[in-house]
RNA sequence: UGCCUGAUAGUAUAAUGGUAGUACGACGGUUUUUGGUACCGUUUGUCUAGGUUCGAAUCCUGGUCGGGCAACCA
């Protein structure tokens, strides 16, 4: 053991803190999702930092809810995160809301406008807007900027008792209409929004925005390192001038870069969108980036977590290849699945030297990778089988190491079998091939010294279950669909999604556990669907096999 | 043309003034009752121009390119 793994740059500063003695090596960590929309990969890569490094440092970490802006929030959003962090295998310390800081945060308003540090403004939106200047020129004052405190505090307390319609006043951050950093040209801190919350109901009517709550709710909550994306850089001067100004804890915050797979997108709003103009079934469709959709594609929590850990942490932009997520669920899958045999396109196979109604009941081990298999299951074996259309060839080139007139391959766990003839119907279509086995060939007791290149998949058709598979795909034609031309949903892959309605599976599948994966042999890796039911069995393939065959 | 950021193989990520390494991918091989797994090997990189230094991916200066910032979103 003891391999060091080189440091991200967030844990040398959480080093360098913890060997100056800061916050008495104190370190406590939040993640902090808006209640507005399922969680997705990008997400579980800051889950693995804050929950990791303070598991890394001895530290704790909160989970809190920023649902400052009722509009856009609701309680199934809070209850499918903590769903999926939980099944990530993280505990948080503590299940907050900006929304319990609610009050304090009103009284820390009250002192910045008794500092002279805020005022109420009545511009409309597009008035303070303009009044911003640009980023090249500054911002102008405007006569509310010099309202007296008492009238500001007055005027705030009205907001607050709902004197006042939606936009008519808000109350902003006194700051430096010049700065050369536009967040900090007075920005605003509550606006008036009459709308229910989904915790605090009708009790409030202003609320504040994200840069008057994040800040202080970390500082209220005592969080070291406060750790949010690239896009927050800017506002880091505003967060501590807030604490400053307050002079409340002293978090501080550090910024990374998000995560961007390709193929995909990893955007609420954008996610949203599939979800609301149906482009995916829901939030949980295998083929969404969210957690919730990977966990029933058949992902595992060892899996995603492994994956956070691969792609590092780091402050540039960066865009990873989906390969890299594929390796980490086969990797895990590989080790612990149990294989199963499932024909996907099926063609009859017809073994014409072996008993008609003779079925042996053969034995086959549930994982290679396993010490003693991981135990098995019985295969039927009986003279019909189907096998897998592709598996057989008509003309076969040299290097096919499967089926064709006079060609012998492996029936996995069973015999070796030589191709004798095949049958066509009257459109040209092969509908049956015969085969003749070699009984002395018989797995586990082969004495018949014929060696094959080849070994494929099978199942018994008398003894045959029947199930649904659902193939998919990229959701996405191109690799970064929100960096296109035109709408990103012009380039969603129509051929995201394939169902095989029917496929024949051995019968061990019957007993196939929800939220187990199964590797098909040679076919990849699959589970049970949510809407799979005893009448109506339905896997998804999580990914393929590796395929190292390419074809010529 | 303001401010803030960043730039190392195809993609990520290390090297913190001293041999540019690792993973994934790709390619080739060995093993194999999964054309899987495992194992072995090959391939490709410091944005650019100067400077400092015995020595620069690293420090300095200029340039180039990428990303972000002017929501009553977070």
């Amino acid at each position: 053991m003891g391999e060091e793994r080189s440091l991200n740059f967030i844990e040398e500063i959480v080093e360098e803190d913890l060997a100056s003695g800061k916050h008495g090596g104190r370190i406590l960590t939040r993640f902090p999702p808006e209640p507005n929309g399922y969680l997705h990969i990008g997400h579980a890569k800051s889950i693995c930092l804050n929950f990791g490094l303070a598991l890394k440092y001895g530290g704790k970490t909160n989970l809190r809810f920023d649902d400052t802006n009722p509009s856009k929030e609701e309680t199934e959003y809070v209850d499918s995160i903590k769903a999926d962090v939980s099944w990530l295998g993280f505990e948080w310390a503590n299940e907050l809301y900006a929304s319990d800081y609610f009050e304090q945060l009103y009284n820390f308003a009250v002192e910045l406008i008794k500092k002279g540090l805020a005022y109420v403004d009545d511009s409309t939106a597009e008035e303070i807007a303009t009044q911003k200047g640009t980023p090249t020129e500054p911002g102008k004052a405007n006569i509310y900027r010099s309202r007296s405190i008492d009238e500001n505090l007055k005027l705030f307390a009205e907001m607050k008792e709902g004197k006042y319609q939606d936009g008519e006043k808000v109350l902003r951050a006194k700051v430096d209409l010049a700065a050369p950093n536009m967040h900090l040209r007075d920005p605003l801190m509550y606006r008036i929004k009459h709308t229910h919350h989904h915790r605090t109901g009708d009790k409030w009517c202003i609320y504040p925005m994200y840069d008057f709550a994040h800040g202080q709710s970390d500082a209220i909550e005592k969080i070291t390192h406060s750790i949010c994306t690239l896009e927050f850089i800017p506002h880091r001067d505003l967060y501590n001038w807030f604490i400053e100004q307050l002079d409340i804890f002293p978090s501080k915050q550090y910024e990374f870069a998000r995560l961007n797979l390709n193929y995909t997108v990893m955007s609420k709003r954008k996610l949203l969108q599939l979800v609301e103009e149906k482009h995916v079934e829901d939030w949980d469709d295998p083929r969404m980036p969210t957690i919730s959709g990977l966990r029933r594609r058949g992902y595992t929590p060892v899996a995603i977590r492994d994956f956070c850990d691969r792609i590092g942490v780091a402050k540039r932009e960066n865009m990873i290849d989906v390969s890299l997520l594929e390796f980490c669920i086969r990797e895990d899958l590989n080790k612990t699945a149990w294989r199963r045999m499932a024909v996907l396109d099926p063609i009859k196979m017809v073994i014409t030297n072996y008993p008609k109604n003779q079925t042996e009941n053969l034995f086959s081990e549930n994982n290679p990778e396993a010490e003693g298999g991981d135990g098995g299951r019985e295969l039927p074996f009986s003279n019909q089988l189907w096998i897998e259309r592709e598996d057989f060839m008509e003309e076969p080139p040299k290097k096919f190491f499967r089926l064709g007139v006079g060609l012998m391959v492996r029936l996995k766990s069973a015999y070796i079998v030589k191709c004798d003839s095949f049958t066509k119907d009257s459109a040209g279509n092969i509908v049956e091939i015969q085969c003749s086995y070699i009984p002395e060939s018989k797995s586990g007791s082969d004495t018949s010294g014929i060696n094959v290149k080849g070994t494929i998949h099978w199942v018994s058709v008398a003894h045959a279950q029947t199930a649904e598979v659902r193939l998919y795909d990229r959701l996405f034609k191109v690799e970064d669909p929100s960096n296109e031309e035109g709408d990103f949903k012009d380039y969603l892959n129509p051929d995201s999604l394939h169902i095989l309605p029917k496929v024949y599976t051995e019968p061990d599948l019957a007993n196939a556990i929800t939220g187990k994966g199964y590797q098909f042999i040679r076919k990849g890796y699959f589970t049970i669907d949510k809407h799979s039911t005893a009448d109506n069995v339905i896997f998804n393939r999580t990914v393929t096999l590796k395929d190292g065959w390419v074809k010529k």
